[in-house]
DNA sequence: CCCGTATGATTGACATGTCAATCAGGAGGC
DNA sequence: GCCTCCTGATTGACATGTCAATCATACGGG
């Protein structure tokens, strides 16, 4: 017992560090270079991206600002300061809303609607390029069992 | 042939692109975590402890500028604002370069030193515990199998 | 109806990151 | 020595992100 809590209190090995930092660094080179070929194929950012996909797939390209910011995983204060750019942009437009007069409605300009339907289809293609295609059957269910457990540790931790 | 070419540029389906996004998310949410238990534990941002990683490492606790923004993987422009943050807190150093007037040394502080050595072990506990152990030894050699395919398809895709 | 509190959203201050421009100092050819 | 080009580093403008404070409105108890 006194072996086993010493070894769960023990300090990562040399390979384990490697493995964590390999692991943290590709996650952010592949994220990096989604968002530069989004850029570039549309003038997007991946922050817009998420955005316009939640509103494109809500019920008349329309959301509550709080149900958008659920969508995308945001917090409020993020979602705000990224529409006030994106307004600024003509992406998407700002309307009170009727049922109630705190809230606010999301709207899909065309503009933002036109950029992106530009972006979509080359963007999943570069999922595809740099992540599916990267990985044979084996390596992508392997993958999914250790993001699913990372996560699974994650949120246990997280509570408590 | 036609077929595979189909394949290829087929676009990802729900499954894949769900992968994607879990492990796109969970590197963020890994990575977001740890630099909160670093503020708390330290007051020191990711980024910061990666600086004063190297700086520790470093013989005399000094580095040219540019070898320390390759020791962190950093642009040096996005060193040059960091340092002048750190500077301002008082972690580190600059000085002119004795061997080239052009250069600065970047030199680990007293206080510098200190706050790395009050973060660094809960910091390598955090990765333990976030990390390797939410992994068995089998999950732990997928991840570091699956990361070094992604990581060799990106660099593959970025010369050309 | 009125008050206290909870909720939806925005704002301001600041940390972080990228890109392009700048600036000073080396290094080689003449 | 001088001119040109390269290199090391900083700077400014701006996009993005977090946190705490603010503000207006809704809502429920008395």
């Amino acid at each position: 017992m006194v072996q086993n809590t010493a070894r769960r209190r023990a300090l990562p090995t040399v390979d384990e560090l490697r493995v964590w930092r390999d692991f943290i660094e590709t996650a952010e080179a592949l994220r990096t270079e989604l968002a530069a070929r989004l850029q570039s194929d549309s003038s997007l950012s991946p922050g817009d991206y998420s955005v316009l996909l939640a509103l494109s797939e809500a019920h008349g390209a329309r959301l509550r600002s709080s149900e958008l910011a659920t969508a995308c995983g945001w917090e409020r204060s993020r979602l705000s300061h990224h529409l006030g750019r994106m307004e600024r942009r003509g992406l998407i437009r700002r309307e009170d809303c009727a049922t109630d007069n705190r809230g606010a409605e999301v709207i899909l300009a065309a503009e933002g609607a036109t950029a992106f339907r530009r972006a979509s289809v080359p963007h999943l293609r570069a999922v595809r390029e740099l992540f599916v295609d990267a990985l044979n059957p084996k390596q992508l269910a392997a993958a999914a069992d250790v993001v699913t457990a990372l996560r699974t540790q994650l949120e246990a931790l997280r509570e408590p």
